[in-house]
DNA sequence: CGCATTTGACCGGCGC
DNA sequence: GCGCCGGTCAAATGCG
């Protein structure tokens, strides 16, 4: 529950090494690493035996970190059970500040979450019998997405074409929801809305109706980065419920093995936590300059 | 010139 | 039945 009290989720877990963060500024890191090869046998071997007890630590500070890891996808699974529990006994005390459409409110019913984005259809159990129009099987998912707050654009870079077909200014939400349909239409029938978040205006809301029916198309471009100002949003969303944003452009690189179906459901949490503190790693200067300082001790100690 | 985006009009569902 | 609202259409516009 109170995982602020129970885990330390700063990341600030010694990581980098005292002498590389206190005494060495990041540009003589990797001055160091360009110019080990030109030292004296004597510092190289000092320096790599120190960077070799560095790695061992960092080993172990990874270990930490994934014990950490582990233990906040428990907690956020029994949190995620007592919040789906709690809805299965209040359904009908949605959080409707302000009523809302019985479509609307039907579709996002299992959103709340925001999480498991699967929403895996609103044709769930308990909905079903409201609408014979909502038997139609659409998958409905969910992704949040940091950008710039600056960034007006209501782009989120998911790795396939868009074609926007409009723009609505909607009652709940200040900021323009703007819809998209999959540039390969009509053949694929997907459709997105995206829309800024209204409690964080850096945050945008993507719905996705449907499931491609066609591979990824930008495989290629992906591997070329091309999800350049696109941020995993970490953390929550306002306060109501966990939130976790799903990277689409990573999902190549996340795993093989479900890399065969480009489908809109969610992958599930732990991988997607552990994608984002990847990330959240990959960003840190101070991290980047340890591990070059690591590697270049692993490649000294090698020759 | 062709394609994508913009934007006001229109449609249909829902609540009163 | 009427008005509100979200969603979609399609003509106008912009851009390469």
């Amino acid at each position: 529950m109170d995982y602020s009290s129970r885990i330390n989720t700063s990341l600030d877990l010694n990581i980098i090494p005292l002498r590389l963060h206190q005494e060495l500024p990041k540009k003589e890191v990797e001055h160091n690493f360009f110019s080990l090869g030109l030292k004296k046998s004597s510092v190289k071997e000092q320096s790599s035996g120190a960077l070799v007890e560095e790695l061992k630590r960092v080993s172990a500070e990874n270990k930490k970190l994934s014990e950490m890891l582990t233990e906040m996808c428990e907690n956020y699974n029994a949190l995620r059970n007592n919040l789906m529990e709690y809805m299965r006994k209040n359904p009908e005390k949605e959080l409707s500040s302000s009523k809302k459409r019985k479509s609307e409110s039907s579709n996002n019913n299992s959103t709340p979450m925001g999480i498991n984005g699967n929403s895996e259809s609103s044709s769930t159990d308990e909905e079903s019998c409201k609408k014979p129009k909502e038997e139609i099987k659409t998958t409905v998912s969910r992704v949040y997405v940091r950008t710039e707050a600056s960034d007006t654009s209501l782009i989120v870079k998911d790795g396939y074409q868009w074609r926007k077909y409009g723009q609505k200014v909607t009652r709940d939400n200040p900021s323009p929801r703007a819809y998209f349909k999959c540039s390969f239409a009509p053949s694929c029938p997907v459709k997105k809305k995206v829309q800024r978040s209204v409690d964080d205006q850096s945050v945008l809301v993507a719905t996705y109706e449907g499931e491609h029916n066609h591979p990824h198309p930008s495989q290629m471009e992906v591997t070329t980065g091309s999800n350049r100002g696109v941020a995993p949003c970490s953390g929550s969303l306002g306060s109501s419920a966990p939130t976790v944003t799903l990277d689409w452009t990573k999902s190549k690189s996340s795993s093989d093995s479900k890399n065969a179906t480009p489908k809109i459901d969610a992958p599930e949490v732990p991988q997607v936590l552990v994608e984002q503190m990847a990330t959240s790693l990959t960003k840190d200067p101070n991290f980047r300059a340890a591990l070059v300082a690591a590697i270049s001790g692993k490649m000294l100690h090698n020759n």
